[in-house]
DNA sequence: AGCACGCCGACT
DNA sequence: GTCGGCGTGCTC
């Protein structure tokens, strides 16, 4: 018997290996095999046959008892694979829990059979401000396997708790999280808690599966698997006959989008209170306070409540605004803000490549304060101590009376968790490099407002006091900023319209990393149907870093097999001279 | 991704 | 005369 194993390579075929006559396995199991040199890895079986064994060196031993992904598990990661220009082994073993350093385990597990088809369910899509205990108290009353996934393990975790589930991610123990995995799939734990990694968690279907905070970027982090959660439960949805639910209270745009399409079915919201949301005027205050009048007074007042304020600070971005006017100097071209080149005193376009030199005046209203900081959270931290120094002012500590962070505070709370909650510089969100910012912003506020609940207040200190996004937040709606939003993407020709994959090379010098990527250009230059921008060079172009280019592909949806079988000889190494081509496909972050 | 094989510079 | 650089090709 031959077993064809994939790894964790970049190379997307499986390699044959002798199954010794007393080892037995199934497909989706997990053994160690010797690969080149002389060294062993951990791959997956992805088929069995007979055929010529000549010349095949036998697998080592098997790593775990039983199949850790299910045969529907195996298709979903080839999939994902396929979808992402990633390698079958590369994408599965980013899908299971690590293994364990026991020894050998031993074998004879039967695999777990393919579900007979069910019929798929239409997705659904839950806004309310109750969402959260709409889940629990449905699957507490279910009698269905579920498997929620969070967007990091402190969610996973709380998660757990309340649903009093097993976890399966990474913030669990080593033996909890297997047990937790294989009792999943004996059907021995019936809701399942985990991250990304858990995505391929092999409950028998169908089942219930659950997207938390679905619109969240932590969904769709950089490597394998190169994919959105969303996108993966989706399909798994679909192949499964499962339930998909997305959690969200102000949905990505491409949600919104499937919605409007009625390819999602929107659950009606539930109303009850919303908080004030209001817009002050920065003009003039926050070059040398970083608080307002209305924020200064909502921190006077909560404290008389008994209330935390949580102050809210963006990193500071390497973009140019007028301090005069609140514009930011942005591409005229793709509408996104222009990134600041100190060292080569010139602003540049992070999708076009487009260099243009540092202005000393604002082209909207030609000011001369054209400001590239914001404020960090230590010098907020300074001036609300000098401002209220009888007050607790904290970074740490989460009881303090104001505490200043980033927009993580706004996570994970019950509604009421903080009374009011300020954005010291909300421009400083909508001035990200990134055609998402309007979204991210419209969702910051939302979380805002759902955090303080009815009673609270929210306070963004911005100069963009009309911004549809601020609008749509303070007036409670949500079509309001996703039509806005969809015509901007419509217009432009972003996600969810068109789909965007970034290309990028590093190599040893920023001359080889560019060659070899303009080479993978060349390649796809003749495909039909895709915008091609060209070449930029990634992050500050200091002599190290400059080693990294990258250029952004746009297309239809079926963009992964428009350029597939031009691109994938780049990622399988080839004749190169040190240099590593990386394909991110539906990037979400900058 | 590792790792071995394979041809050109300074060292016990 | 060797040790060793990393360029390129392969791994069942």
């Amino acid at each position: 018997m031959i077993a064809e194993v994939v790894f964790d390579l970049p190379l997307d075929h499986p390699f044959s290996y002798l199954l010794p006559g007393d080892l037995k396995l199934a497909c989706g199991q997990r053994v160690r095999a010797p690969l080149g040199g002389r060294g062993t890895r951990v791959g997956v079986v992805v088929a069995l046959r007979e055929g010529d064994e000549s010349g095949l060196r036998p697998v080592q031993h098997v790593v775990d008892a039983a199949p850790i992904v299910s045969a529907a598990g195996l298709d979903l990661g080839r999939w994902i694979a396929d979808e992402s220009l990633s390698s079958w082994g590369s994408t599965l073993l980013a899908l299971v829990p690590p293994p364990s350093r026991a020894r050998r385990a031993e074998s004879v597990a039967p695999a777990p059979d393919r579900a007979p088809s069910i019929p798929a369910r239409e997705p659904e899509l839950w806004t309310s401000a109750d969402r959260d205990e709409r889940l629990t108290a449905m699957l507490a009353a279910e009698s269905e396997a579920a498997l929620v996934i969070a967007p990091d393990t402190a969610s996973a975790a709380r998660w757990a708790r309340r649903l009093d589930a097993a976890r399966l991610d990474s913030g669990a123990g080593e033996a909890e999280r297997r047990e937790a995995w294989f009792a999943a799939a004996r059907g021995r734990a019936r809701v399942v808690v985990g991250t990304r990694g858990a995505l391929l968690a092999p409950l028998p279907p169908p089942t219930t599966l659950v997207l938390l905070e679905e619109h969240d970027p932590a969904h769709k982090p950089p490597g394998p698997p190169r994919l959105h959660s969303r996108d993966i439960l989706m399909r798994r949805a679909a192949l499964d006959g499962s339930r998909l639910i997305l959690l969200s209270g102000a949905p990505s745009v491409e949600s919104w989008a499937r919605v409007d399409e009625g390819a999602v079915r929107s659950l009606p919201d539930g109303g009850g209170a919303w908080p004030q949301i209001i817009a002050a005027d920065t003009r003039g205050i926050l070059r040398n306070h970083p608080l307002t009048l209305p924020l200064t007074r909502a921190i006077e007042e909560m404290s008389r409540r008994g209330r935390g304020v949580a102050l809210i600070v963006g990193r500071a971005t390497g973009v140019l605004g007028c301090n005069d006017c609140g514009a930011l100097l942005s591409c005229p071209d793709c509408a996104v803000p222009l990134q600041v080149r100190r060292d080569r005193r010139a602003l540049v376009c992070r999708l076009c490549a487009r260099v243009e030199p540092l202005p000393d005046r604002c082209p909207a209203c030609g000011g001369r304060r054209l400001a590239p900081f914001g404020w960090d959270p230590e010098r907020v931290e300074a001036s609300v101590r000098r401002r209220f120094p009888r007050l607790t002012v904290s970074r740490s500590d989460p009881g303090a009376q104001v505490v200043i962070g980033t927009s993580a505070l706004l996570r994970g709370g019950s509604p009421g968790r903080w009374g009011a909650v300020g954005f010291v510089w909300l421009d400083g969100f909508l001035r990200v490099p990134d055609f998402r910012a309007s979204e991210r912003v419209f969702q910051l506020l939302w979380a805002a407002a759902e955090a303080v609940g009815g009673s609270g207040r929210v306070i963004a200190q911005t100069l963009h006091a009309d911004h549809y996004a601020l609008a749509a937040a303070r007036n409670r709606e949500r079509e309001a900023f996703y039509r806005q939003e969809l015509g901007f993407r419509a217009e432009l020709g972003y996600p969810p319209y068109k789909r965007l994959c970034h290309v990028s090379a590093r190599g040893k010098t920023a001359a080889t990393a560019r060659a070899l990527l303009e080479e993978a250009a060349a390649a796809i230059a003749g495909v039909a149907g895709l915008t091609i921008y060209p070449l930029a060079a990634l992050g500050a172009p200091g002599a190290a870093s400059a080693a990294r280019w990258r250029f952004v592909i746009k297309g239809p949806a079926e963009l992964p097999r428009l350029i597939a079988p031009a691109l994938r000889p780049f990622l399988e190494r080839g004749r190169r001279s040190g240099g590593v081509v990386e394909i991110e496909m539906d990037p979400v972050t900058t």
